[in-house]
DNA sequence: GCCGTTTTCGGCCCGACTGTTTTCAGTCG
């Protein structure tokens, strides 16, 4: 059973909840949780490392103790310490913990004073009418709890890009507030993650009673889940919640910086303010009474003595030690993107033309796409047979003749088969500027099987990029298990590319995959993966997801010119 | 449990809101 990073996050996690039902220092529960959230962010599987008999990394947040729990956990896949503190704690009593409203004190108190240790006997000690004996519970939170317990799927997580359109909306709202200045997305969501749990809105207003009202009153609210004078909390319709904070104009930056977080990034700032005798919180920068900073994000930066960092790196993963040395990267824009080498048209599962696809490419400011519809090999999306390749070619041949338009380059989507081989003959392969190979099927191989799998696709003579290189569909399908590191080895190795699939549900590559590549010397295509002319607008989540893994403009094979590209597609023959 | 321009001990980010209370603990972000 190969121990994931994601594995070892969860240990210390459920490590913490245990803690914290102990009533544990406060600040060992937090080490846990912080070392969580640490190893969840390494772009390497810890694993590799230490079965390679490499020391591991001087990691923050980790030291001696965690460390050695981290190698019995790669090495044995248990963890002792956790085994030890489960038997002090009734099976069960985690999940109370994760019930709105409830943290370790209460659910202490429900287990001493009723007994209640799970779900179930939380339940019954409801429908009995007892909550309300113990002191601290009251009717409402009996009834919050009565409709977490009957409606446990809240809180899911929601894709950043339909959280947007929900935003959206919802800012305009309250932009028509009379004396709204302004209304900005903070949180995660300002991160760039791929998902966002809530939506954080920062508004400067003359009155802010009347943003709280106007929020409450947006006809897609459906709860309002509190609301007070400077904020307001609500669930939408669309089961999005959404904070709401209003904020005096001298506080703006401070709080956007505060509110952007990440919590990780947060307390490290804080923690060199103190250093500096500074006090950080939303309001602004302190000197003892006196505000120092906070009108600007660049403000609170140089309190401590750092330039602004871009919000996508805001993750406490090397950003702020970077910008201390003056080595922040200098992060990709979407104007830098100049094509898209992966599109698909109405010869397969597109719904547009080559020609109205050409159009849209150049509506979106690209000067060149690469034409690449589905080989056969999977029935259902009508795949290219050699035949019907062969006539796409000339029509492509056909349609660069015409100026103006965007140049095509001659691509294919081709499967990757179980065994690694593509599924179109070499000698059609060997007619196309460039051949993007992707897995659609046998999912389920082990991870040695499915990375020797993707290692013999890189080797056949006519392979360029990798397509959505780990087939994951965020919330539905896990990546492949796959040995990335070996993968983008053999890249570098054969002069081949790996893709970031800009479709909101992939993005994959993700962050920490583009990191490595970076380590690898891979360079990324970010490509929109196109199926209908509107598609073009995504390419801007794939340039979030991009800066979110510290990619410059030289990192990214499709901010060259068509001139600076050809070359790199031209393949030394094995 | 971690960490060091306060370095091997003694700190550890900070404030708003809720629900219950009658001055505040707990939760949340």
């Amino acid at each position: 059973m190969p121990v994931h990073n994601q594995d070892i996050a969860a240990i210390f996690d459920e490590m913490a909840d245990l803690l914290e039902l102990q009533q544990a220092n406060p600040f060992r529960v937090r080490a846990y949780r912080r070392a969580a959230q640490t190893v969840r962010a390494q772009p390497r599987e810890l694993r590799d490392r230490i079965e390679a008999g490499e020391p591991l990394p001087k990691l923050p947040g980790i030291g001696a103790d965690l460390g050695a729990k981290i190698a019995e956990i790669v090495h044995t896949g248990r963890c002792r310490a956790l085994e030890k503190l489960k038997r002090k704690v009734p099976a069960g009593l985690e999940d109370l913990l994760h019930l709105p409203g409830l943290g370790p004190a209460r659910v202490r108190l429900l287990r001493d004073e009723l007994g209640v240790t799970s779900l179930a006997r939380l339940k019954s000690a409801i429908d009995k009418g007892r909550l309300r004996e113990v002191r601290g519970f009251g009717p409402k939170l009996e009834t919050r709890l009565a409709e977490a317990v009957a409606n446990p799927v809240t809180g899911r997580r929601m894709l950043r890009a339909v959280a947007a359109q929900y935003t959206a909306s919802l800012i305009a709202h309250l932009e028509a507030v009379p004396g709204v200045s302004q209304v900005v997305v903070a949180g995660s969501f300002r991160r760039g993650r791929e998902t966002v749990g809530d939506i954080d809105l920062l508004v400067t207003a003359r009155n802010p009673a009347a943003v709280v009202e106007a929020f409450r009153s947006y006809d897609e609210v459906r709860e309002v889940l509190a609301a007070g004078g400077t904020r307001a909390s609500a669930r939408l319709a669309s089961g999005l919640q959404v904070d709401l904070r209003i904020l005096p104009r001298p506080s703006f930056g401070a709080a956007l910086h505060y509110f952007t977080g990440s919590k990780a990034h947060n307390i490290h700032v804080r923690r060199m303010g103190q250093r500096r005798g500074l006090k950080i919180n939303e309001y602004g920068v302190f000197r003892g009474e006196r505000r120092v900073a906070g009108q600007s994000e660049e403000s609170v930066f140089a309190s401590v003595g750092l330039p602004w960092i871009a919000p996508e790196l805001r993750e406490d993963t090397g950003e702020i030690e970077a910008a201390r040395s003056g080595r922040l990267p200098d992060l990709i824009e979407r104007r830098a993107i100049r094509g898209d080498l992966h599109v698909h048209t109405s010869a397969t599962d597109g719904n547009a033309t080559l020609e109205d696809m050409a159009a849209a490419a150049a509506r979106a400011g690209l000067e060149y796409i690469a034409c690449t519809d589905h080989s056969r090999y999977l029935g259902a999306y009508r795949g290219l047979d050699e035949g019907r390749l062969e006539r796409q070619i000339e029509a492509i041949d056909r349609l660069n003749e015409e100026p103006g338009r965007p140049f095509v380059l001659k691509g294919i989507e081709v499967d990757i088969l179980e065994d690694g081989a593509l599924a179109l003959p070499d000698a059609l392969l060997g007619r196309l500027d460039l051949v993007v190979a992707a897995v659609h099927g046998h999912f389920g191989l082990s991870g040695r099987r499915q990375t020797e799998r993707l290692l013999r696709a890189i080797d056949h003579p006519f392979f360029t990029i990798l397509s959505h290189p780990t087939a994951r569909l965020i919330g539905e399908r896990a990546p492949l298990p796959l040995d990335l590191e070996r993968i983008l080895a053999r890249c570098a190795e054969r002069g081949c590319f790996i893709e970031l699939n800009s479709q909101p549900q992939r993005l994959d590559l993700d962050d920490a995959g583009c990191r490595l590549a970076v380590a690898h010397g891979v360079l990324v295509s970010i490509a929109s993966d196109a199926h209908r002319p509107e598609d073009f607008a995504l390419l801007e989540g794939g340039v979030t997801q991009a800066r979110r893994g510290w990619l410059e403009d030289a990192n990214v094979l499709n901010t060259r010119t068509l001139a600076g590209l050809r070359p790199l597609l031209r393949r030394t023959m094995a």
